[in-house]
DNA sequence: AGCCTTTGACCAGCG
DNA sequence: TCGCTGGTCAAAGGC
């Protein structure tokens, strides 16, 4: 019977991160979504004439389109902290650039932002140098927490479309009696179908 | 005192 | 060569 209440318990706990991580990589999709969709700068803000100039260090072209914060025509936090350099008024733009660097010294990192003209809520956030700061290794570290639930999620996923709609009666609560072929073994095959983030 | 934002000046690339 | 433009610098002021 207890190990009943393992099984019961794991296909519970491993649903519930299912749910979560569903829902994140739902907004991870929608970011990806708006990063293709959405219309590329032309004429010089392609960077294409980004070489030899020593004096000025071009940014590279890795843009990101965010959301404003609700109701605040205010940029979201992206983790890091920055130190606002500049501003400029880009011809033809309703909105000026913003120009920042990363607030620790001898760190390289600059990223550009960008307020839509046409949708004064979204963000073109242009990222240039790394972080040489160790705050890039910080970041790094929450995606890779992020990576790890994502696959505990998908295990999870697996793990409720074999065995929980058997222990659902019709007026949904759990049967008190748990289908036998459920093993440890079973869940540790399902982590391991997913990509490796853990390692078993 | 130190850090930040603001803002005009400066520099370099392009046509 | 010159004017336009975008990116950066640095002084000034505020907190």
């Amino acid at each position: 019977m207890k190990q009943d209440v393992c099984r019961y318990l794991a296909a519970e706990i491993l649903s519930s991160y299912d749910k979560a991580m569903s829902l994140l990589n739902g907004i991870a999709l929608s970011v990806a979504l708006s990063a293709v969709t959405a219309p590329l700068n032309p004429g010089r803000d392609n960077f294409a004439y980004t070489n030899c100039n020593h004096y000025r260090k071009m940014l590279a072209p890795r843009a990101e389109y965010v959301e404003a914060r609700h109701g605040e025509e205010v940029p979201p936090e992206d983790g890091f902290n920055w130190r606002k350099y500049g501003q400029k008024l880009i011809l033809g733009a309703k909105y000026p650039r913003e120009y920042f660097q990363c607030v620790c010294r001898h760190c390289d990192a600059t990223k550009m932002v960008q307020q839509m003209e046409t949708e004064p809520l979204t963000f073109e956030v242009t990222y240039g140098e790394s972080h040489s700061c160790g705050q890039e290794n910080k970041n790094q570290n929450e995606e890779l927490l992020v990576a790890v639930g994502t696959q505990v999620g998908r295990a999870a996923g697996k793990l409720s479309e074999c065995y929980i709609p058997e222990m659902v009666t019709p007026n949904n609560s759990y049967k008190t009696k748990y289908p036998s072929d459920i093993t440890y073994d079973t869940i540790l095959q399902l982590f391991s179908d997913q990509p490796s983030y853990i390692h078993l």
